[in-house]
Order: C-alpha cells, then sequence, then structure tokens
RNA sequence: GCGAUCGUAGCUCAGUUGGUUAGAGCACCGGGUUGUGAUCCCGGGGGUCACGGGUUCGAGUCCCGCCGAUCGCCCCA
C-alpha cells in the first residue's frame, strides 16, 4: 500500500496560491518600480554561492543560520564533510542558499569595476534563505529587495568637505528610494520612522568616553539590547565591557531622546561631558538630515537614534532602519567602504539597505494597505480581457475555439501587446446567465457571445451595457483591442 | 536551542459530563425544461477528527508520545 502521507512544506517556507501570488507581485512590482523612478538599475546574482563568500568577511555566528547546499554530483565531497563532522570538525557544505545580497554585489562590482561608472545605483528583488527559526514577520524563506549606490561622484581633487557631501547625498538617496515606496504604497509619515545612527560617530563618541578600540565590537552588539534590558542589567554589562559611568549615562540618556520629540529640550539637559559627547555625534548626524529633509523626506520622520547600531559587522558609516510601530524593521541598511575593496575591487564606499518582504507585507495588513483580492488580481494583469461564451448552438460551439485562439493570439511586431487575455468556461452548462455569472465572477472586462460561425455580442461587463448590433467575429480582436484603449501603438 | 498556545472538509469553525452512521457556512460541481448574471431553491463530491500508542463496553472528546503550525525568548546578514 501506498504512503499516502502528504509531504508538507519545509519549515518557514510558503506555498503561494493565487490571490497569494498576486499579493507577492503586487509588492515585487511596487519595489521595481520605485528603485527604477530613484533611477537605479536591476542586476541579480545567483540564488546559492560557496560558503566561502558568507564565511570570509563575516562573523562566526553567521555560519550556523545559512542553509548548506551539496552537489549530488560530488559524493566523494559529501562523504568526506560527513565525516568531518562525525569527529566533530566544523564542515560546512561547498555552497550556500544565499542569506544576504550585499557579498554577491561587492564580488560583482569588484570584477567591473574599472569600467562602471561613479556612482553605480544597482537594486535587486529575489529570494533568500536564512535557518532561523520562524516566528512573526520572520519565514526561512523570504524575497529581499535591495538598492544599493557604490562609490561616489567626486571633483578631481576632491576636499575633505566634498568627500562629506557626496557621501551624505548618497547615504540619502538610498534612504529616499526605501521611503519613496513606502509612501507610494500609502504609509505616511504618521506610519513609520527613520531610525539613523552613525558607526563612525559613535566610534568616536567611545574614544572619547574612553572606551578601549578593542571592546568596540562588543559595545555595539551590547547597544543593541539597550531598550530591551533593565537599564541597571544593561550598566552592570557595559561596566564588564569596561564603559565608564559617566558614557553609561550618555547612552542611557540619548536613548531616550530617540523617542523624545523634544530633542533641544533634552539635550539642553546634559552638561559638562555629557553634553560634548552629545555634539559630537550629533553633529556627524546633521549633514545626512539635512541630505534627507533636501530629498523630501519629512523632518519629523528622522530619527537620530543611538541604538540603531546594526548587527553586520561590515558597515562603516550611517546605518539605519525603517521602523512602523508595532512591527519589527521593514527596512534596514547603512554605509559599508571598506567591502568592495575586501573582494578585490578598488576601495571603493558603497551604501545600501535590504527590505524584505514579510514584514512588509504585516504591515500593509495591519494598515489595510494591501488592496482587494479583486485589485490584486487586476493589478497582477489576471483578470481576463474578453470571456467568451457559446450561445449554445452546435454552431457556436464549433466556432468558440478558434475565436479563443485568435484573440490570444500575439504578433512579434507588437511584441504581444496585441494578444489578449481570452478564457472560456469549464463547465457543462450552457446557460448563458449562469456563464456570464462565471465570467463576471472571473473579473473580465468583457464578454464575448458567439452566436455564429460568423459573429459575437459584445458585453461590457464592468458597465453592464451590451452591443444591440453583432461584431463580426474577423473584427473582434481589433474592437475589443480599441475598446480597451490599447491601439495606440503600432500598425 | 528554550517556553506558551493550538491541530475536526480546500477555507472559517460547531461538536454537550466520553454514547448510534461527524456537522454548518463559504468555496467547488450539477440542476432549476436549453439567451442575460451578484439574490434564491434543490442536489452532489469531499474528513482513517495531524500521526502513533494507552485508558474504556465505547474516544473527535480523557492520558502519554510524536509531528506540524502560531506567538514569544535566543539570534537577526
Amino acid at each position: 500500500m501506498a504512503d499516502n502521507k502528504p509531504i508538507q512544506p519545509p519549515t518557514g517556507t510558503r506555498d503561494l496560491y493565487p490571490i497569494e501570488a498576486a499579493r507577492r507581485r503586487f509588492i515585487t512590482e511596487a519595489w521595481r518600480r520605485a528603485s527604477i523612478n530613484h533611477g537605479f538599475e536591476e542586476v541579480d546574482g545567483p540564488t546559492f554561492e560557496s560558503t566561502e563568500l558568507y564565511t570570509k568577511k563575516s562573523g562566526e555566528g553567521i555560519v550556523s543560520e545559512i542553509f548548506g547546499v551539496f552537489s549530488g554530483k560530488d559524493e566523494q565531497g559529501v562523504k568526506a564533510l560527513g565525516e568531518k563532522l562525525a569527529r566533530g570538525e566544523d564542515a560546512p557544505a561547498p555552497y550556500a542558499l544565499r542569506p544576504e545580497f550585499t557579498p554577491t554585489l561587492a564580488r560583482m562590482y569588484a570584477a567591473r569595476a574599472a569600467s562602471l561608472p561613479k556612482p553605480t545605483k544597482w537594486f535587486t528583488a529575489g529570494p533568500f534563505f536564512r535557518a532561523e527559526r520562524p516566528q512573526r514577520g520572520r519565514l526561512r524563506e523570504f524575497l529581499q529587495w535591495n538598492c544599493d549606490v557604490i562609490g561616489l561622484a567626486l571633483p578631481e581633487k576632491p576636499t575633505a568637505e566634498d568627500v562629506a557631501r557626496a557621501t551624505a547625498q548618497a547615504d540619502a538617496e538610498v534612504i529616499a528610494a526605501c521611503v519613496g515606496l513606502l509612501r507610494e504604497l500609502g504609509l505616511t509619515e504618521n506610519d513609520f520612522k527613520v531610525r539613523i545612527n552613525d558607526r563612525r560617530a559613535m566610534g568616536a563618541v567611545f574614544e572619547k568616553g574612553g572606551v578601549v578600540p578593542e571592546a568596540y565590537p562588543a559595545l555595539f552588539a551590547h547597544l543593541d539590547r539597550i531598550g530591551k534590558l533593565a537599564p541597571e542589567v544593561w550598566r552592570t554589562e557595559a561596566s564588564k565591557l569596561g564603559v565608564p559611568d559617566t558614557l553609561q549615562l550618555w547612552f542611557l540618556n540619548t536613548m531616550q531622546l530617540a523617542d523624545n520629540r523634544d530633542q533641544s529640550q533634552f539635550a539642553g539637559e546634559m552638561t559638562g561631558t555629557l553634553a560634548a559627547l552629545f555634539s559630537v555625534w550629533s553633529e556627524s548626524l546633521a549633514p545626512i538630515r539635512k541630505q534627507l529633509e533636501a530629498a523630501g523626506i519629512p523632518s519629523g520622520v528622522i530619527v537620530e537614534d543611538v541604538k540603531i547600531v546594526r548587527g553586520l559587522a561590515y558597515y562603516t558609516g550611517m546605518v539605519f532602519e525603517v521602523i512602523v510601530d508595532g512591527e519589527r524593521a521593514v527596512a534596514g541598511g547603512g554605509r559599508y567602504d571598506n567591502l568592495i575593496e575586501l573582494f578585490g575591487g578598488p576601495s571603493t564606499p558603497a551604501v545600501g539597505f535590504g527590505m524584505g518582504d514579510v514584514v512588509l507585507s504585516l504591515v500593509l495588513q495591519d494598515k489595510g494597505l494591501m488592496p482587494s483580492d479583486a485589485e490584486l488580481m487586476q493589478i497582477a494583469g489576471q483578470s481576463p480581457d474578453v470571456f467568451v461564451i457559446s450561445n449554445g448552438t452546435p454552431e457556436a460551439d464549433a466556432a468558440l475555439p478558434s475565436v479563443l485562439a485568435d484573440l490570444r493570439r500575439g504578433t512579434r511586431e507588437s511584441r504581444g501587446r496585441d494578444s489578449l487575455h481570452a478564457r472560456r468556461t469549464s463547465k457543462t452548462t450552457k446557460n448563458v446567465g449562469k456563464l456570464l455569472q462565471e465570467a463576471e465572477r472571473s473579473g473580465a472586462h468583457f464578454a464575448a457571445i458567439v452566436e455564429s460561425s460568423g459573429e459575437v455580442t459584445l458585453k461590457n461587463l464592468r458597465t453592464r451595457e451590451q452591443d444591440q448590433a453583432r461584431t463580426p467575429i474577423a473584427s473582434l480582436k481589433a474592437e475589443v483591442l480599441k475598446r480597451l484603449g490599447r491601439m495606440d501603438r503600432g500598425s
């Protein structure tokens, strides 16, 4: 007897039925549109990479959350790995499903750096994989949209000021693309905040505050938890990292400041060393704020936040997260000025961000911004242009297949723009009323009732207006194209 | 890796202190005497009650195990 137990989709993956596929398409189309309108060009890379690409320059913990991939042709390799593992040695798979895009991007840029414009603006959107425990807003397979600006537009002999301005401009450019998308989807400035920080600024504060450089990475990680831990607990840990009391106090004060509307007043309460540290920090964030405001991002949306440090080791400057209340970060990114060089390219500053589809979908649902099912099918291009119905006579039944085929046929000259989405029923009933009902439910724009081998009656299902006169089958397609307003090109 | 909650039809869920053959709505298919549709009426298919044990005369219901899902912790590229 056969084992009929259904095989379920792997943990953290999704089966997308038509309406869910349409929902995903709605998001990816918005991503494409926003990035193209902001001047980014689409690129893409492999969905699996050599594991080295991620282990080389990333931290240790990352490997454990990578999905390993083996070649089915490499039996010996697999066996060798098995033996290593049996001995308790580290044995990563030779390939990894990509957990992020930035390393691929860095490699791609490095390989052609000499011939690429400065700046180069690339975007990509596709599937990524992380072997984490799924929970709200987090799955093991997800889509991620990335926008990156690589290189800076600089004069022949740039001054430090030129570099700083170009840097802030590029930083603002990626954030503007990200915010542009959110606004296009209907989120307003009341719905989200762009929380920004700067790793170099933090470094300067650490230095002035008396922390040894060796402790910086651990301190960045610890700062990530400042809002989650009780202040006393956080301070105890900070002390262990060699953070002086004054600096601890500054972190706690400044953290609250990020959530306090009246920043100037709060800042005014800091005196002496605290105030000095604060100006080091805030002054280095001033240029990026200025550029963001110039890019049309409302000042109320921008929040300087000492908590935002990002886990990734490769960030070197500005870092940011876009937070929608009640959800985890919907997007995050930052500046990584050393990474291109690390992949064998010329020293090139770069900045970028990623946005996942999982949290974004939750946000759109929370805010009621996800279009209705019917709208989605239309947006995804799945509503038929014409639903062809036979009037039930043998003559019409016989003519129907060729009517359908003709409507569907596209020509190379028009690049398929003259091809129509045409459907017919698969039901056996000849009840025209029922078939019209089916046509309407399919979301079709027109119904074409085949009357004979030579004529149809057209009905606009949106307006419910039916033609008095019949249309010859020979001119049906042209007539429908005309009524759909698609005759403006070619011919 | 840890914790909490939950698994009955494709979906949303009923199902009494354990008691005949497990139900509804939606969806799907067909019909309402062969041509005009959102309503309505009639009919139909579809469930080894996640899976495996146990208690019992009898288990969807109680107990144990297991798998899965959701939410949270850890982590977050």
